[in-house]
DNA sequence: CGCTAGCTGTTGTTATAACAGATACACGAA
DNA sequence: TTCGTGTATCTGTTATAACAACAGCTAGCG
C-alpha cells in the first residue's frame, strides 16, 4: 500500500465530516462512547471509505478531546472488525476483498434469517407498525435521493426487526458485520439500487403481518442477495484482493 | 446480585492464578496484548468463572502495570463480548442463561460446521497430521484427568482445524463464542465427560483422511452437541435466569 | 432509637507528558 | 547521479495524577 505523505493526507480528507463533540452534556456521559458513536454511525452509512486512515491526534484535535478516549474508540472498533490495525499500529478501514464479501454475506444470510425467523414469531402489532413507518422514511429517501438517509433507514428497519428477538449473542455479531460492509457501500446506492430493497421490504412487512416466519426469513434472504447483487454489478473491479 | 464487599472480596479470589508479566522480553510487546492474552486464556480454559470481578487496579497491581494497559485488555474483551461492563462501568464475566447458552450453541454450530466444511476441502496432509498430534496430547490429558490441558487441547484442535480455511470473518467471531463459553466450563469436564469428544475428534480426523466435508461437518457438530449435553447434564441447576 | 448528612474509600474516566518505534526527508560522500 | 546516514517528525504506548461518580459507613441530629 502506498503510505507516502501525500496519499495519507488524501486518506484523511474523508474526516471532514467528523463534528466537534457538544461538550457539557448529561454527566455521566463518557467521551468514548460518543466517539465511538460517531464513527460507527458514519461506518455505516458508507461515509468513511475502505484504505481510510485514521491518526489519534488528529482525530483527538477534530473532536477537540485528548487521546484516551479516541483511542479508546478506535480500539473498540478493532475489536469489533470494523477497523483494521495495521502492522504499524495505525487504525485503517479494511480493503474488501471478493472472499471476504462472500464470506460477510455468506455469515449475514445465515444469522439474519435466523433473527428474522425468531423474530417474526415474538412480534407484536406495534413492533409492526414501527417497521412499517420506518419503510416509509426510507420509501422517501430513495424518492429524494438521499442515499445517506436511505441507508440510515435500511439499517434501522433491520435491527428493529431483528431486535425483538432479544438476542444478546447473535445481534452483536450482526452489528459488526454491518459495520464491516458499510465502508464498501460507499458511492454505490444510486436510486436504481434502491427498487428491489422496497419490494423485499414490502415482502417481509407482508409475511411478517400474516406469521409466516419461513417467508420473512426468505425475503429477508432476498433482500441481502439483491443488495449484494447491486454491489456486486457496480463495483465488481473495485475489490482489492490480497 | 450481591455487590457487598465481602462477596466481591470472594469473587476476586479468582485472580489469584494470574502472574505478573515478565516485562523486558522483546522489544514491540504491548503490555495490552500480553495482560488481553492471558485473560483469553483464562477464560478459554474455565479458569474464571461468572460473577468474577475485575477491577481496573487490582489487576494493575497483580500484573505490574498501570491502569492504561489493564483497561485496554479489559475493553477489548469487553468488545469481543467475552466480559461484560456493568451500569458502574465494572468489567464482570456475564452470567450464563439458558437462553444465552442455547444460543451460543446454535450460532456455534452453524458457523463451525461451515468452517469444518470448507476446511475439509481444503486441509492438506501436514495439517491433519497436526491435527492428530493435538487429538494425542488431548487424550493424554484426558487419560491424566488434567481438565486444564484437556481444554487447552480442545481449543487448539478446532481452531487448528478451523484456521486452514483463513477465513477473516467467521474465525474471530468464532473464537469470541468460545471465549464467551469458556467461563461456564468451570468444574464442568470431568474424565466422564471426555469420552464422547474423544470419539467424535477420531470421526473428525477419519472424515478429513477421506475429504469427506459432510462428514466432518457432521461429526463437528456432534462434538459440540455431546459437550453441551454434558455440560446441560451436570449444570442444568446452575443457570443464572434473568 | 431512627434517620439523614457528610466523610471516606472505592470505582472508572480523562488529561498531560514522557517514551519508543518507524518513516520521510535532507544532506553529504562516493 | 546515487547511495547511505542522520535528524526531524510522525506514529502509537504507557505512566502519573487529577477528576468525578458512587456506595458504605459513621457521626450527629431530631
Amino acid at each position: 500500500m502506498d503510505t507516502s505523505v501525500s496519499s495519507r493526507r488524501a486518506a484523511n480528507s474523508g474526516l471532514k465530516g467528523l463534528r466537534p463533540l457538544r461538550r457539557g452534556g448529561a454527566a455521566g456521559g463518557r467521551l468514548h462512547d460518543e466517539i465511538y458513536a460517531a464513527l460507527r454511525q458514519a461506518l455505516i452509512v458508507g461515509e468513511l471509505i475502505p484504505g481510510q486512515v485514521f491518526p489519534i491526534r488528529t482525530l483527538a484535535e477534530r473532536f477537540g478531546t485528548s487521546l484516551i478516549p479516541v483511542r479508546d474508540a478506535l480500539k473498540r472498533l478493532v475489536a469489533e472488525r470494523a477497523l483494521l490495525m495495521l502492522p504499524n499500529r495505525t487504525v485503517c478501514i479494511p480493503k474488501m476483498t471478493r472472499a471476504r464479501f462472500q464470506e460477510l454475506l455468506q455469515v449475514r444470510l445465515s444469522l439474519e434469517t435466523k433473527l428474522a425467523h425468531r423474530a417474526s414469531e415474538l412480534i407484536r402489532q406495534e413492533d409492526i407498525l414501527e417497521l412499517e413507518s420506518i419503510n416509509e422514511s426510507m420509501q422517501a429517501a430513495a424518492r429524494k435521493g438521499n442515499v445517506k438517509a436511505y441507508l440510515v433507514a435500511n439499517h434501522a428497519f433491520h435491527f428493529r426487526l431483528y431486535s425483538v428477538t432479544n438476542s444478546l449473542v447473535m445481534l452483536p455479531i450482526v452489528e459488526s458485520l454491518w459495520m464491516q460492509v458499510g465502508p464498501f457501500l460507499n458511492g454505490v446506492f444510486t436510486a436504481a439500487g434502491t427498487k428491489n430493497a422496497h419490494d423485499n421490504h414490502e415482502q417481509i412487512l407482508k409475511a411478517l403481518r400474516r406469521r409466516d416466519p419461513v417467508a420473512v426469513a426468505d425475503a429477508v434472504s432476498s433482500d441481502l442477495v439483491d443488495a449484494a447483487d447491486v454491489i456486486l454489478a457496480r463495483k465488481d473491479f473495485m475489490f482489492d484482493e490480497d
